[in-house]
DNA sequence: ACACAGATTAATCGTTTGATTAAATAATTT
DNA sequence: AAATTATTTAATCAAACGATTAATCTGTGT
C-alpha cells in the first residue's frame, strides 16, 4: 500500500469512490481521506474532479468492453463465444460488483461523458455477420443480434445490478444467491444455444 | 397543469428530477424551480429532502412490485405468467424508461432508505410451488427460481437500463430500438417457455 | 370589515463543496 | 551544500447547498 506514488494512490481510490457512490455522491474529500492524502494534491495532480472522474470512468469503461470486443471479434464457433463470454463476464463481474451498475448509470445521467469514451461501436460487427451467415444456413433461427446480445448480456449482467434488490424478493442469503451466478455459467449458454439453434450442435 | 396542489406538483416534480438525476445530484432547488414553487414551500410540505425522496422512491418502488406481484401471485398458468410479465413490464417501461435504472441504483447507494420500503419479501412464494409442482410432473426442468425470475426479467428489463450503452455498441438509431423493444415481447416468452418445458405446451 | 389560520414568498443562515493560495517540505540538479 | 524544482500541506475562498425565518398574501368564518 506504501510502495504507491501519490498520483496512483489517488486514481484508485477515486476508482473506488465514484464506482461505489457515483459521480455526484461523492466528494474530492472522500477520495483524499480514502487515498491518505491532502485535497489540493488531488488538484495538483489531476486539475479537478471532473477530469479524475473521466480519467477513472474511462479505464472502467475500457476494462469493460475490451473483454465482450476480444470474445466476439474472434473467430471462434458461435457456442463458444457464448460460452466464453458468460464465463468471463459472471467472473470479472464477482470481482468488480458495482462496475456494470455503474456504467449503465453514469451513461444515463452524464451520456456526454460517456460518450466521448466508447471509441469503437463496430467491433460487433464479425458478430452480426457471423449470424446472418448461420441464419442463412439455417443452423440458427434469423434474428436481429441486437436481441441476441440483449438476451445473452441481459441474462448475465442483470443478476449482479439487481442482486440487492433480488436478495429481498427471492430471500435467500448472499452467499446462496454468489453461488446461484456459478450455477449460470452452465444455464445461461444452454438457454441461448437452445433456442437460436435450430439444428442442435453436438 | 393548474388544477393541482402545490404539494402535488412539488411531489410529481421531485419524482421526474430525482429519477433522472439520481438522489445527490438532485438539487431541492431544480424541483423547485421545476414545479414552479418557492423552496420553502417544498420544507412546509416535506420537512426535508430526504423525506420528499422517501415519499417518491416508495411511490416507485410499490408501482414497480405491485405489476411483478399480481402477476405471479395469481393462479394462472406458468406460460400465461411468462407472456403477461414480459408484455406489461415492456409497456410500463416504455412509460417509465428511468425507473428501473433508478431503482436498482439507488437499492445499492442507499439500501437502507429501499430496505424499509420494500414490504413483503415473499410474494413470489405461489411462482416457487408452482415451478417446483411442474418440475416434480417432469413437465419443465427444474432448476431454482431464482434462475427463472433472473432470466425472465433480466432479458425483459435490460435492454431499458442498457438502452444509452446498447446504441453506441449496436449503432442502430434510438427509433430502431423501440422497436426492438416491442418485438421482445414475442421472442422472451419464446426463449423462456422454449428453455423450461420439457414437454412443449400446445 | 375583521380576525385568524393556512399557504407562499424573499431573504438569509450555517455548512459543505470544489478549488486555490502561499508556505513548508522533500527530491533533484549543479 | 547551495540552488532549483517537485511535491505536500494547512488555511482559506467563493459558490452552491439544505434549511429556516419572518414577513406577506389568500381564503374562510364571524
Amino acid at each position: 500500500m506504501e510502495n504507491q506514488t501519490t498520483e496512483e494512490k489517488i486514481k484508485e481510490a477515486a476508482a473506488h469512490v465514484f464506482i461505489q457512490k457515483g459521480y455526484a455522491a461523492t466528494k474530492t474529500r472522500d477520495i483524499a481521506e480514502e487515498a491518505g492524502i491532502n485535497i489540493a494534491s488531488l488538484h495538483y495532480y489531476y486539475r479537478s474532479k471532473d477530469k479524475l472522474f473521466e480519467i477513472v470512468i474511462g479505464e472502467a469503461l475500457r476494462r469493460f468492453s475490451k473483454v465482450m470486443d476480444e470474445i466476439f471479434n474472434s473467430d471462434s464457433p458461435l457456442e463458444e463465444k457464448i460460452k466464453r463470454f458468460v464465463h468471463r463476464y459472471i467472473d470479472f463481474f464477482k470481482e468488480n460488483t458495482q462496475v456494470p451498475l455503474f456504467i449503465m448509470s453514469e451513461s444515463q445521467t452524464n451520456p456526454e461523458k460517456v460518450e466521448k469514451m466508447l471509441s469503437n461501436q463496430k467491433t460487433l460487427g464479425k458478430l452480426k455477420k457471423q449470424l446472418e451467415e448461420l441464419a442463412e444456413k439455417g443452423v440458427i433461427r434469423k434474428i436481429h443480434y441486437a436481441h441476441f446480445m440483449m438476451n445473452l448480456v441481459g441474462t448475465t449482467v442483470f443478476p449482479f445490478i439487481s442482486k440487492p434488490l433480488m436478495l429481498r424478493k427471492l430471500n435467500i442469503s448472499s452467499k446462496a444467491y454468489d453461488a446461484l451466478l456459478e450455477e449460470r455459467k452452465q444455464i445461461i449458454p444452454e438457454m441461448i444455444i437452445n433456442y437460436m439453434y435450430l439444428k442442435k450442435p453436438k
